[in-house]
DNA sequence: ATTATTTACTTAGCCTGCTAACTAATGCTA
DNA sequence: TAGCATTAGTTAGCAGGCTAAGTAAATAAT
């Protein structure tokens, strides 16, 4: 079985195509799920890492943990808001920053979402054994942290 | 060493969220590798997945191995003929289709492209063992045939 | 043989990543 | 304290996925 994909295949980064193909598949899935909620990707992902942050966190702080720029999530929220799921409160210790908190409305549709998501889950990472998600998960972090060492080297912050 | 990323968390979806990331910085670090040659992330990957195609491969064929659909295929062919890289030709027996072709000048580049690469092709999967890179590609395929089949049964196409 | 369905490709336009360039607040340094 | 560098956030606009809808050719069905 392990042969049929051979090795040199993966090396005509082949498997970094497969990568970003079984995320837009995946994201895909996730989004018809809970499409009853009317949410996007970003939407939806962006509100599943907030809550996972302390209460309060800055919009940098989300950003890191979804590991995106800023400017990308800066549309995001702004859209989260308008749909009145999150509100914005500048941070009067720093006033640069700006806190994040879920609005009522925004806690009761996380319960949907996470009803909704919790199949899905199941069914994504099915006929896969923990040994394989571990495996995967700490080969993914070694390659981020390859190519973040070949990005440095290569647009000359050396 | 595998217990610092709890199984729990990867079963949040952020697995996910990594491939996209991960996806990102690789297609990233060879976009910079190969800047010389002035191509953007989806050329140099039409590029070299055109030329693992039999001669003439029809613009269907190259975005199914792509894995993406017709329209972002059709979009990146006309920049590669455009920089005079490619050529569409109507097949004669099917003229609905058009066959690829390198020009000339697209061969040429597609040499520089594959020195360019070679290097940064190790240093993406450095530290990573022919074990963790086979287990990973077969993930992937498992992943993505749950995620097509969620996909088919959400959609309503039962 | 005519009509209906499928297929290859295109166009238009959405979604979400990105960088570059800006403002305003903070912090460091001379 | 004045001035400079850094940091949080924003805006503008590009890149490359996507779907929906349209055209033309090929195939299937009646």
């Amino acid at each position: 079985m392990s042969s049929t994909i051979p090795f040199h295949e993966t090396l005509d980064l082949t498997l970094c195509g497969n990568m970003g193909r079984v995320h837009r598949l995946c994201r895909e899935a996730v989004t018809l799920a809970v499409e009853p909620l009317g949410l996007t990707q970003s939407r939806w992902t962006a509100m599943i890492h907030l809550h996972h942050l302390p209460l309060g966190a800055t919009q940098q702080a989300l950003a890191t943990s979804l590991g995106i720029e800023m400017p990308s999530l800066t549309r995001t929220i702004k859209q989260l808001e308008q749909q009145n799921l999150v509100i914005r409160q500048v941070d009067e210790h720093d006033k640069r920053s700006k806190k994040l908190y879920f609005t009522d409305e925004g806690i009761k549709l996380l319960e949907h979402l996470k009803e909704l998501t919790s199949d899905i889950k199941q069914r994504l990472y099915a006929d896969l054994s923990t040994e394989q998600l571990d495996g995967m998960a700490h080969s993914l972090v070694q390659m981020e942290e390859n190519a973040r060492r070949c990005i440095a080297s290569l647009s000359g912050d050396k």
